[in-house]
DNA sequence: TTTATGTAGTTGTATAATACATTTATATGT
DNA sequence: ACATATAAATGTATTATACAACTACATAAA
């Protein structure tokens, strides 16, 4: 078994380095974070920044930056929360629905074609396997 | 198969913001950086800093500036290269070889209990993929 | 052989993402 | 009512990075 957690790790730390260039080139309308942050809206509904820090493991102030800025471009709006005066939520505009739909059109389309030549069953093994290692991580 | 794409596309958005934000945490004696580098240096031979750079798709005044960190540390030693004047060779000491074994296992470690509950073959498998993954993007 | 061009590496500078500390406004518990 | 806790914003420092300018050496062209 060690071997096999020794070539995950590896594989790993190569992974990151690799994505983390390509990304922070600029690559699709919309940078990580602010795809990310987006998408987690899209999917789980309005959020305020504590709630997306901590899915993302980021500081809280990191967070309020990155969401100060994706307002500024028009792809949320903030609205007090009713219940609670110190607390706001972000949600999904329609230009941010856009944004997010191009962005993962064009990750979906460059993700395609490095895989092109996978089997049906690699790719599908891939997704669920690394959907699984997320989601280990979410109890740690 | 758009499907099993989508799920690799977001599900590696979402695995390198945790693991980044896992391993800027400084997490085990060497940061991702150096523990690549020496990891390259070992694995491939002793090589300059625009090899480095190549492999890992940085810039080469990155990788000097990383590299002359890691000689500060004494984790390699540079070596002029006797066949070019503008050129030098890094190699392991034994102090950096000490280093990257001890990263490695707490890596290694980490991993291990993240995965503890995973059978052999989801482990052997997304080993696999991953490194036939890395292996896709070598080529691009 | 001299001169022009190319290349390995370093250093200067700017930028972006981040964390931690501080602050403000509001909530909650005693 | 007062003390403490919390959501968010803002000030500040750090770090990793890229790009540009530079130095020293190498190679090709005249």
């Amino acid at each position: 078994m060690n071997k096999e957690i020794s070539t995950i790790e590896l594989e790993l730390a190569l992974l990151i380095r690799r994505l983390t260039s390509i990304s922070t080139r600029k690559f699709g309308t919309l940078d990580r974070s602010a795809y990310l942050l987006l998408g987690q809206i899209q999917a789980h509904g309005s959020a305020g920044v504590k709630a997306l820090a901590e899915e993302f493991r980021l500081d809280i102030s990191t967070v309020s930056r990155q969401t100060t800025a994706l307002e500024q471009k028009g792809y949320v709006i903030k609205t007090p929360d009713p219940e609670d005066g110190r607390a706001y939520f972000y949600q999904l505009t329609d230009e941010g629905q856009r944004a997010l739909e191009e962005t993962q059109a064009q990750r979906t389309e460059r993700i395609g074609l490095l895989l092109k030549d996978w089997t049906d069953e690699e790719r599908a093994r891939l997704g669920e396997l690394l959907a699984k290692f997320n989601r280990t991580y979410l109890d740690d």
